[in-house]
This record gives structure tokens, sequence and C-alpha cells, in this order.
RNA sequence: GUGGCUGUAGUUCAGUCGGCUAGAAUGCCAGAUUGUGGCUCUGGAGGUCGUGGGUUCAAGUCCCAUCAGCCACC
């Protein structure tokens, strides 16, 4: 296989099993990314993340840019080498800080002018900008700059978020060159369907438009604007027509969600990628995913409880340490505490997106998401 | 032994001229966390104001005694 071609190794119903090639290996879906914002997943090594199984790890291209620079990182070799993370990367092109930073920000057609949040310094991005800075961290995938709508937002705002990201999306695709990189585009549109299908349309049209004039076409697609504090009832309302309206020969990636429930329902539906913090940031407040739910291992009943984390799990955290112990860590904000749990719950999700592809081989993806829902395990949901 | 200082929430402390249900920080208990501005955020519980007596309409606050701790000097 070439660079950046995907396979559909299986089909369960809606949910997919790819397989995909990238100049830093292949990875394999469904598949949980680890966010490593600032070039590390905090807490953890690059070579744990590979013995946890990690794939893809993302990094920030607005984090980078600002600290330590991408120039940086590009005399040190691109963010592989800088951060020493030999499998695939992805960067986020700073789209979601447009959104999550947003009294720091002005948005223009133009472009973006971020007020870091570090220094103060005034920096304008236009789309071809982006493509440039994040062309020089180098991860194997670029997104798109984006904007991302807010929940609940005004129909009209939400249009023009789908308007500007579409205009950002043509003019992303044309400035992009790094042969060893590709480009995913993003679907916005808030909780409209009709605004969700017509974004996915004008993506696919400034992709074809590209390919006739010998352009580029996109590498695959991001859905970004959920879980921006609907309900998840809300977004499964519109998110399998989204994830299906989109080509079928690439990568779906629903951006920034990592509820256990939410991905195990959302590859049903047909999506393949996801990336989140909440593994990595709960673990360090003291939140582990188990197979009984979310547990909080602050609380006092674990104080004197000398049992593994989950009994059921076999990851470094709950074969070698007590809850009573774990509680104790994260109690006096030991760093070890957050960085077991961490590997707790990126071993969860790593996990459960492993046995979610060994279903779709298998064929019987329906029953494993029903098992899903009647275990304990999605009571948190 | 004498003199002084200090006793208020688990802890460290604030508490005006005596005046509503005695506050803060931290700790404790619980909840939150979704393309990472997070040792973060939101709730909650917790006090016979060392003890006894007195003055006063009213005392954490003023007076007396007493106990404890600390300091200094014999």
């Amino acid at each position: 296989m070439a660079l950046f071609d995907c396979r559909i190794d299986a089909r369960s119903g809606h949910a997919r099993a790819l397989t995909y090639v990238t100049a830093h290996g292949d990875f394999q879906t469904p598949m949980f990314m680890p966010v490593g914002t600032h070039a590390t997943v905090k807490g953890i090594t690059p070579d744990r993340l590979k013995e946890l199984g990690a794939q893809v790890v993302l990094a920030n291209a607005y984090h980078l840019a600002m600290r330590p620079g991408a120039e940086v990182v590009a005399d040190a070799g691109g963010v592989h080498a800088f951060m020493d993370y030999p499998g695939p990367m992805l960067t986020d092109s700073g789209g979601f800080q447009i959104f999550s930073l947003a009294d720091t920000v002005k948005l223009t057609d133009d472009g973006v002018e971020f007020k870091s949040i570090y220094d103060g310094a005034r920096v304008f991005w236009t789309p071809e900008e982006n493509m440039r800075i994040q062309e020089l961290i180098g991860a194997d995938i670029a997104m798109q700059l984006d904007q991302c709508a807010p929940y609940p937002a005004e129909r009209a705002f939400v249009e023009r978020a789908v308007d500007l990201s579409a205009a950002w999306a043509k003019r992303c695709l044309a400035a992009h060159t790094r042969p060893d990189q590709t480009l995913f585009g993003i679907v916005q549109g808030g909780m409209h369907q009709d605004l969700r299908l017509e974004s996915v349309r004008r993506l696919l049209e400034i992709e074809s438009a590209s390919v006739e004039a010998g352009g580029r076409r996109f590498g695959g697609f991001g859905i970004g604007g959920y879980s921006v504090g609907e309900s998840h009832e809300v977004m499964f309302e519109t998110l399998g027509s989204v994830a299906r309206a989109l080509p079928e020969d690439r990568p779906r990636y629903l951006m920034g969600v990592g509820n256990p429930t939410t991905l195990v329902r959302a590859v049903g539906e047909g999506v393949d990628m996801f990336d989140c913090v909440l593994p990595t940031r709960t673990a360090r407040m003291g939140t582990a995913f188990s197979s009984t739910g979310r547990m909080n291992m602050r609380n006092a009943k674990f104080t004197r409880d000398f049992t593994p984390l989950d009994l059921t799990c076999g990851c470094y955290t709950c074969t070698h340490f007590t809850r009573a112990y774990l509680r104790h860590l994260i109690k006096q904000d030991e760093m070890l505490g957050g960085i077991l749990l961490t590997i707790h719950n990126l071993h969860y999700l790593l996990d459960l997106m492993r046995r979610a592809r060994a279903a779709v081989l298998a064929g019987v993806y329906d029953d494993f998401l029903q098992t899903w829902l009647d275990s304990p395990a999605s009571k948190d949901y």
C-alpha cells in the first residue's frame, strides 16, 4: 500500500475496521488517539505509550507555535524526533483554540488573530500560515483551520462557522504541499442536520475542484463541533448520518470525544477515530475508568481497600498497585498517582477500541455494542 | 518561684468602639472534567470561642479566678 492509502479490512453494520498508511507506520481503526498538546502526553513516556498500544498521538499547532515555536520543532527534526515518538502523529490546527480561548481571539474572513496566552504576543494566522506552521511541525496528519461553534448557538452563528470553515478548507487544501503529510478537512454545522450535510457537501465539492485542477484531496475527515455542551442524545440525533455522508474510503474522525460509551456507540454509527483529553486529564484529577463505571479515587471508601483498581484489567497499574495506595498518591498530589491513573485510563480506552476492532473483524459489532450498553461499565454515561 | 505573651473549625489564623446565625485559608467529605490556558473548578460538613465566675439589655471582645503552652528572669 502507498502512503495515505486506506483499506477497509471489514465492516459490521455501519462499523468499520480500517488500515491507514503513514510515513511513520500504519494505524488500524477503530482507534483512540491520546492527546499530547505540548508534544507530550502528560505524565507518560513515549515508550510506555507504545507499550500501551497507542498508535496515533496528537499535538497542537497553536500551543507548539507559541512555545517553543514551530521553527524550533522543525530544527529538532520535526515533532516525532523532538519528542521521540516513532509512530504516526496528528496536529490539530488551533481551530479548537478559537473556541476554547475565545476571549483572546479576533476572527476575520481572512484568518484569526490570537493573543498569546503565554506572553500576550499577537499572531495572525491565515489558513496558508496555519499550513506552513503544521508543515514545520511535521505530523503525519494536519487538520484544516476551522471554526467550532459553541452550543447552544444561534443558527446564523453556526451557518457562519460552516461558511468560514469551508472557505478555510479550500485555502488549506490549496496551500498544503508537504508530500509526507496529509490534510484532513473538518465538518461543522452544530446540531443542525441540514447544515452538517451542507458542510460535508462543500468539503467534497472543494475536493473535487482541487483534484480536477491537479491538486490534492483530503486524507480523511474530521467531524468537529460536537461535545461542546450538548447531551449525548442530541449528538447522536445527527452524528450517524453525518458520518455516513462522508466518503467510505477514508477515515472519519470524531474530534474531542472520549467518553467510553460514546466511542462504542459512535463506532456503530461509522466513526473510525477519536481523540480526547478526558482519560488523561481526569486521571490527573483522580478519576479512573473501570469495568464498573467511573471511580473517583479520592473517595474515603478506598482508604483501606487493598484490592486492585480494576480486577478485570491487565494494565501495569492494576497488576501492581492497590486502590488504597492509588488513593494515597492522589490525595498527596504525588505525581506518580497521576501517572498510574493515566496509564490505566489510556489502557482502558485503547483496549476498548482494540476489542471494538476485533468485533468488527468478526462481524459481530451489534452484539459488542449491546453487551457494552448492558454492562455496568456504561452506567456513568 | 516571679513577670510577660498566647489559648477561636482537624490545622494556621482573622474577628473593629461589646451589637444579626462567629469568618478566611488550608485540610476533610462529595461532585465535575470531552480537537488540554486545569497541583483546576463547583458544592457540603465542621466551632461548649481553654475552664469557672462576674459586669452588661447584650461578652470571642471588659473584669476576677483558674488551667494549659511558650518566653524571659530568679
